[in-house]
DNA sequence: CTTTTTCTCCCTCTAAAGGAATAGTCCGGC
DNA sequence: GCCGGACTATTCCTTTAGAGGGAGAAAAAG
């Protein structure tokens, strides 16, 4: 079936778990058309990595210490614009799922996936093809049709997420208590949310903030 | 070093994933004194499993489908006493090894942990001794100084925690306005919040509330 | 250079949330 | 039987949130 005389795909691993990474490498390696060349444990170390071997394909978790996985993706692919990335990761948020892809990950797919699904991922990103199962899919394409928050927006969430009042988030902005509940009723407005409690919700649901 | 001999300890891995079934799978079977009898990928199955299998150890991670890591724990340690659990997940808030360690479980250490210190964990659950990393130890320790939340207060907390409304939260559990407040408040002196919101961001932190 | 978006600030008004204190009922433990 | 915790409910009062507008300046997009 698969060509004896081919070059193997080189793939890099980066998981901040090492038994996920013993488990991906153990999976890879024992297939006869690809290898594990090297591991990551956080963001850093993934991009230099990525430097130092070039693979075929970098397989990512979201994730990470030091530097997310939507970080890494935008580091190396304006370094790399052929690099090839594959989100393997937990979350399926919409907003995650679509920062990668919009951002060139060729491929997303959530770690309960079965590990025949995991190698032909890795075999179809490795051929520049994008792979993406239909509910990511689906995700990515819910969030296109939902209006995005602004960069502001977004600082005001990640504060009301954290418990803090209207009052709080504007001393920490340095703007008015006013413009904070102007932001926040944007955001409720955004998010459909009637509270800025269902908005965390929401918003967490969607993978927009980090809690 | 180790007895040849000796009975290999016989393991039962529970994980939604695939991919970390495998890693751990791979690492215990290297190892001369353990074996991997059974894998289960919810917590039907792993309950399921340990009736079929009685093993040694089990390492159960704390969010799977169909029945939590808690009720796991819960179900298999009031069939079996004795029974050997290490849970092992990605979570470290300290209602969750609280509920875990009280109830029984030998054992609670981090996806992120070393491969040594994994396999130091399943030897020590193996022979009865209870395995605590020093900062597990310490948040456990952290939560018996905390005050716990009732029954009733976790269900306000769950409702709070979508965005529900006093009004909308007294409806659903059928009691009045009032007394949702009440709930609230309690909720708010004991986790330290001056708002819902925080209440919801101390809470997720803590581990008490699954979103 | 326009146009649009973003960010900022302002107003009024109503509804909701939160602080403080009190109290009755029921149930289980001692 | 008594006591304590849990759940329920109440009242009074203050603060905060949120809905509904409008509007100007700056920055980005066309």
């Amino acid at each position: 079936m698969v060509a004896v005389l081919k070059r193997k795909i080189r793939v890099i691993l980066a998981d901040d778990h090492p038994v996920v990474r013993d488990g991906l490498a153990t999976m890879v390696n024992q297939q006869p058309d690809m290898e594990v060349v090297a591991e990551a444990g956080d963001g850093e170390e993934a991009i230099t990595l990525y430097e130092q071997h070039q693979p075929d394909v970098m397989v990512l978790d979201l994730r990470m210490p030091k530097r997310d996985g939507v970080a890494v993706v935008q580091r190396v692919l304006e370094a790399h614009p052929k690099a090839c990335l594959l989100i393997m990761t937990t979350y399926d948020g919409d907003e995650d799922i679509f920062q990668c892809l919009s951002q060139g990950a060729k491929g997303y797919l959530l770690k309960d996936a079965r590990r025949q699904e995991i190698l032909s991922a890795i075999r179809a990103v490795a051929e520049d093809r994008p792979y993406t199962s239909s509910s990511v899919a689906a995700k990515a394409l819910q969030r296109m049709a939902k209006p995005s928050l602004t960069q502001r927006e977004l600082d005001v969430l990640q504060l009301v997420a954290q418990g803090r009042s209207n009052k709080d988030i504007a001393r920490r902005l340095s703007i008015t208590e006013g413009t904070a509940k102007t932001h926040v009723k944007a955001i409720l407005t955004k998010l459909d949310a009637i509270s800025r409690t269902e908005a965390v919700a929401v918003a967490h649901k969607r993978g927009m903030i980090r809690l």
